[in-house]
DNA sequence: CGGCCGATCCACT
DNA sequence: GTGGATCGGCCGA
């Protein structure tokens, strides 16, 4: 598998980057445990036209910088005061594209991810929200801003990336809807900005 | 500085 | 199906 480079992330269409995250595997390193798997869900935020998106309207604060930095970046936030939902940076620098990854299917490291999420086994209800894809792969909100391009050198000793295994996911493996908890959004709750992998079809 | 709210999850009915 | 947890970020005063 080759680590994704610069390029596939700095491409001006962030929906296009979010349906080809489906089937790459994203893999967390933590003090030299390496988790990982591949990316069944994914959801495009399109940057300051986009009522979902926390730059929507250009808003720049402490949090949402990161969302303006080059494409590679990872955009980490604490949501609910629980949870820490990864995001992948697109686009150039100071334009505020975000993929939110919402689920992933185990490949590497089971028994650690198993462990911190506190499972006996993967069942369904395993890596198959925001949340829990962090909860697994110990990702935090404090590592927003890390570089994904930068494959398993650790920073801090952490670090993240995605790598594709060279399958092709057929289009008719891919499920279209809209965003998850973006009623605020008003009309751009109805974009069809999520993408699911479907096994078969 | 105070108050409201969230790109969620889980326990419980 | 529903409601509570839980706390940083954001906005208004």
């Amino acid at each position: 598998m080759a680590i994704l480079k610069r390029s596939f992330y700095l491409k001006e269409d962030v929906v296009g980057i979010a349906r080809d995250l489906i089937g790459k595997h994203l893999f967390s390193s933590a003090g030299g445990i390496i988790t990982g798997g591949m990316i069944t869900e994914t959801e495009a935020y399109a940057g300051v036209t986009d009522r979902a998106s926390h730059a929507f309207g250009g808003r720049r604060t402490a949090r949402t910088e990161v969302m303006y930095s080059v494409g590679g970046t990872a955009y980490i936030y604490l949501c609910y005061g629980v949870h820490s939902l990864f995001n992948v940076v697109t686009n150039i620098e100071g334009i505020p594209h975000a993929v939110l990854i919402r689920a992933i299917s185990p490949t590497k490291g089971l028994p650690e991810m198993l462990q911190r999420t506190g499972k006996a086994a993967p069942g369904k209800g395993f890596t198959d929200g925001p949340g829990k894809v962090t909860k697994a792969l110990g990702i935090h909100f404090s590592e927003t801003g890390l570089d994904l391009t930068a494959g398993a050198k650790e920073r801090d000793g952490r670090s993240i990336w995605i790598e594709d295994p060279g399958t092709v996911i057929p289009a008719s493996a891919i499920e279209v809807s809209t965003r998850i908890g973006v009623q605020y959004a008003g009309e751009d709750a109805l974009l069809p900005y999520r993408f699911l992998y479907r096994g078969k079809k």
